[in-house]
DNA sequence: CAATAATATTCGAATATTCGAATATATTTA
DNA sequence: TAAATATATTCGAATATTCGAATATTATTG
């Protein structure tokens, strides 16, 4: 049973990729990266969150190999490294809306 | 800003839903539920994970909407509720294995 | 080179997650 | 009804995650 073992890593690399995913901030940043790079700074003040908690997501993304970083004199752009991230997130997103209308049904019918 | 705060709120829902798949047990049962239904027991057993274990991460599906169950007896059968959950973790899985082959890339052109 | 600006890192506390062990809750069958 | 089977839940310990505060690093500018 040499397979599943490997079966296993496979399963808990994949696990640690969609944790990338599943914190807020990061899904925002990934978000606002979705059209075009951002500076941390940028990120920070879009998001009202923190410049050292913005740059500790960033650099989740950047181990996970979700974003990029060009440099440019103090700056630092990031960019979406492959969309097929921003696509599964997308994906999600639909489903919690399918959600949202199911759970909106439930309740009308209820009146 | 009241926007902000209820683009903040989808950005946590949408998070925690991401956070279904952010576990390589719930990862390997959304993949043996991808075809066919199966029982808390034959998840159990073709993971080898012990019961109390799977059926707290089956608690986990349900709450998030994610599995469909169906009771025949003492069985209860778990079922993917919306496909778009496989998919996405697909597309994920698909980034993983993109970004191994270019690890593979690197490491060969550095022999 | 000193000052400034932008970003990153380290550390610690609060919180969340995971899993095993034990137990509880059906449901079926003898 | 008692025993057996399948599943769920509760609790606690170990571990992981998140965030703020403080500090460090790097690059630019005067």
């Amino acid at each position: 049973m040499i397979e599943a073992k490997i079966a296993k890593k496979i399963y808990r690399l994949h696990a640690e990729l969609c944790k990338t995913l599943a914190d807020p901030t990061r899904l925002e940043v990934l978000n606002l990266l979705r059209n075009s790079e951002k500076s941390v700074g940028e990120l920070a003040a879009l998001t009202s969150v923190r410049q050292a908690t913005i740059s500790q997501h960033l650099a989740i993304l950047r181990q996970k190999g979700v974003v990029l970083t060009r440099k440019d004199g103090t700056n630092i752009y990031y960019s979406v490294k492959n969309p097929k991230i921003i696509e599964a997130s997308d994906i999600i997103k639909a489903v919690l809306f399918e959600q949202i209308t199911e759970m909106e049904t439930l309740t009308a019918n209820a009146r």
